[in-house]
DNA sequence: CGCTAGTGTTTCGCTATGCGCAACCCAACG
DNA sequence: CGTTGGGTTGCGCATAGCGAAACACTAGCG
């Protein structure tokens, strides 16, 4: 290798460089879903014969596993196996509660964390903000899907014979509260164009929330966090203002449960 | 040269040394769930720093993270992230994954999707009912065979010199739980017989569940879909009830997969 | 049919790579 | 404040693993 003394690519401290080039070989896997050998090694930038060494010891270990004799290459029931370690321990509610508290700190506001359950959006977790006059704790509640941002972030990307099915009857809370299939549906659409979903006393009267999703390792929605305060505090300034803390708060924890940006 | 002459090969080719022991320091954080440099060495039979660097070597990767600075190791989220792109990829899922979505509505409980992988049943699959509470994932999971049902659906026409291999000790998790061969022997005959398998309180007290088998183009059985729940749910009509779902999740399967009935 | 143009696999000799050693930090005890 | 017990970091040697080239096999094609 030519030495520079000064080392400048990734980290000059201990890498072990075959390990690090089988974990490439993983993500390359990952990214084609299938893979020869020869692709490989042109995209590590090494001999066909490395490559080909490389992946048999993965291939060993069932990390990866060959479509069929001599054939190519794609990832293999191991990574499932060390996966299952790995979901055991990883709690949602582990895992957003500092970047709840910390969104909450920035914001000022209340934060919670909902999942869907049973035709409801159900509340996991929550951070009191500063400013927030009277602190009800709504840790347990089920909550209607239609007239809250949570369930609207958690609907946005159903499907349309699931999405029937767990929305109930589109009862109205206030004046304000969405009744109309069509009218909801075309709100869930700008959810999933814009990412970040809002309801504004819908619920209750004076309550305004601005809600956004998290997803798992599949890219799928599996659970919501809102910013929620009194509605005179949520003018529209206000709420492009905190909608990149929102933004940040949702990305951090779908990285934390392996969702990677497209 | 250090090897002992019994060096009792794994594969005598082309094995690349670094990435087989990282992969073992994977499966034993997989094992230990967390595990310092020291511990990993000895059970690798290494020295010291040699397993640091290939720890630092899969952290710079997020394979593995650092539960704290200077302190013990797990599993990261790299790891999930490759998993999601594994299951993708799978045709199997791809092909259950409407099937088990359907039965999950049709029957309200919990479906899951599981296959033999190592002396064990390994689901690779789940979809969540609607009366589920949280949707807690067992993706990646592996469970004992003979306390569950889709392990004994799995089991079930495995011949007698792999039965036993596979099966390792029969150990109790509940009073329920089948730690007698023979009584195990008679169940997997009545699988075979009835065509599904169940298991009662035999993993977890209050979990019950109904399997039956998935076949390939040989006949052979690849797979195993599962419905499970509380067991107070699980009455006996109720059973009888779902059955005909089940089987005709695992029919549509089977024909996908090839496989042709007699 | 050979002939080429692709695969993935294997052998071999050389040297960069990664190993063991030991010295090191840094925290937690007593 | 030593001492113990973690994880981390230079260093020099040798071996593990690399690249080149030959090999085996399949598929397309004139």
């Amino acid at each position: 290798m030519s030495w520079t003394p000064t080392d400048q690519d990734r980290d000059t401290a201990g890498t072990v460089q075959s390990v690090d080039r089988a974990i490439t070989i993983l993500e390359l896997l990952a990214r084609h879903g299938v893979a020869g050998v020869t692709q490989l090694a042109t995209e590590l930038g090494v001999h066909k014969s490395t490559a080909s060494r490389l992946v048999s010891a993965l291939e060993q270990r069932t990390l990866v596993e060959q479509v069929e004799d001599r054939g190519k290459y794609r990832l293999g029931v191991g990574i499932l196996r060390l996966a299952g370690a790995t979901t055991a321990r990883l709690d949602l509610v582990q895992e957003a509660r500092p970047l709840c508290r910390r969104l909450a700190v920035t914001t000022g506001e209340t934060v919670n964390l909902a999942v869907l359950s049973g035709g409801a959006a159900l509340y996991i977790d929550q951070v009191a903000g500063a400013s927030t006059l009277s602190s009800y704790n709504w840790v347990g509640q089920h909550v209607p899907l239609h007239a809250t941002s949570n369930g609207k972030a958690l609907l946005s990307e159903l499907a349309e014979p699931d999405l029937t099915r767990t929305l109930g009857e589109l009862t109205a809370y206030t004046p304000s509260t969405i009744t109309e299939r069509n009218r909801l549906d075309r709100e869930l659409a700008a959810v999933r164009e814009h990412g970040y979903a809002m309801a504004t006393d819908e619920l209750d009267v004076g309550l305004t929330a601005v809600a956004a999703p998290v997803r798992d390792a599949h890219g799928e929605v599996v659970a919501s966090v809102s910013v929620s305060g009194p509605s005179f505090r949520f003018t529209p300034e206000r709420i492009s203002q905190l909608l990149p803390d929102l933004r940040r708060a949702v990305d951090d924890l779908s990285a934390a449960m392996g969702y990677r940006a497209p």
